[in-house]
DNA sequence: GTCGGAACTATTGTCAACAATTTCGTCGAT
DNA sequence: ATCGACGAAATTGTTGACAATAGTTCCGAC
């Protein structure tokens, strides 16, 4: 099995997953070219297989195809973070209102657990745990409320910010200003306010808006040539 | 250029929007069959054509692509057009907020022109007129508030209720109870006041969820083998 | 008559070679 | 030295044939 090449739905499955990940890890940078023979070769999979994986990527927001010219990772400026920030402020809004009118009690205990957990992180001050669960915490409001709809959305906008949400959870005071926000959504949802719920969640990401509108310009990094590790 | 067909990216163009107008205009049900063949011929593009457009059509969420059993035109339940009408509203909400926010005189003279339009086409009970204002304010809503993210994931929304818009539309007293609500919507942002603009847009939204409750089941419709006209 | 299975058909998935296009470097003229 | 044209290399796009799978029909045994 050394050099067996994956192939087919599996392996565009496979090599769509590699390229995210290195995304997230940063080990891709935006405007990066992507050339499918060399994704090909490190990744071990037919150009095929590579091709239709970056046509999802890029469906997702993720890469730009550029006709002709090939893909890239997508440049997402900041006020394109912003504007996904507002997005998101009003779909979590919704699915907090959701989750706390109809929430059942284990899910509420969760959520207070998760609070319970969030404190003691950030008392800790633990940066990865708190970053694992504020992921948590997002997820299971969205998983609570119901909305299927909302939460594929959200989970795309959030796609496209992975670069952001890095950068931001290692901003000093950051865990001190969002520990309160996000109990305060616990609370609403756990109390059963939906109204509060909202508000809370939409301040949160309100906050969030201001931390990037903080955020300096990013330059247009338009080398970078590197592989993607198999 | 009688039989020459269509191919490269322009096809896929070509086919993914004539299969969206055959969707919209009814000559597509929901549960039928897409075969890459038929449609290859009917379209005059190549296969490949054909697969692409048929890909991009899933991302859209208006295609359900099952692996080794083809597409097929995706099946939206009811309950679901009532999630993504939620999310409708929480991101039209978002737009008329910042639409009465920021928006320049002309746009605001727009908006109410469109209101006046709309009154009168409901007075002359021309349906199809005040429909199409319908699209178009929501349109320019979105446009003015200048929240492009949010744009585009309502174009996504409101591609996947083509099939329930058009049958909304055509209920008895339905303009009546709408045209209001748009006005409503209207008068908010062309006085500027953020927060009423977005408690219109949610309330003519919510609106829309109270008739997709009391829409009748629909069938699976599992038969229908029908071509696509070129 | 029904069930199981075997051939057959219809349909999608994969590939490797080829075509077309862009990009980059080189060379020559001004 | 700068600019533009030309050509070579790199890269993406396209095609048609073939492979693999799902669906269907037909036949025989019980």
């Amino acid at each position: 099995m050394a050099d067996n090449r994956v192939t087919g739905q599996e392996g565009r499955r496979l090599v769509s997953t590699a390229i995210r990940r290195a995304l997230s890890a940063g080990d891709l940078v935006p405007g990066q070219r992507l050339v499918e023979q060399e994704l090909s070769e490190s990744l071990h999979a037919t150009r095929n297989c590579v091709r239709e994986a970056l046509q999802d990527l890029a469906a997702e927001g993720l890469v730009e195809l550029v006709p002709r010219r090939g893909a890239r990772v997508r440049v997402v400026s900041v006020e394109e973070a912003i504007q996904i920030t507002e997005c998101r402020a009003a779909l979590e809004g919704l699915c907090a209102r959701r989750a706390a009118q109809h929430a059942s009690a284990e899910q509420r205990e969760g959520l207070r657990e998760i609070g319970a957990r969030m404190r003691e992180a950030v008392a800790d001050g633990d940066l990865n745990t708190y970053s694992a669960l504020n992921r948590e915490l997002h997820a299971l409001i969205a998983e609570m409320s119901g909305q299927k709809v909302a939460g594929g959305l959200l989970d795309r906008l959030k796609g496209q910010m992975v670069r952001y949400q890095f950068r931001l959870a290692l901003r000093p005071g950051r865990p001190a200003k969002s520990l309160p926000q996000h109990l305060a959504i616990i609370e609403a949802i756990v109390t059963g306010d939906g109204h509060a719920a909202e508000a809370a969640a939409r301040a949160h990401l309100d906050s969030v808006i201001e931390e990037l509108r903080a955020t300096p310009v990013t330059e247009p990094t338009r080398s970078a040539t590197h592989a993607v590790r198999a």
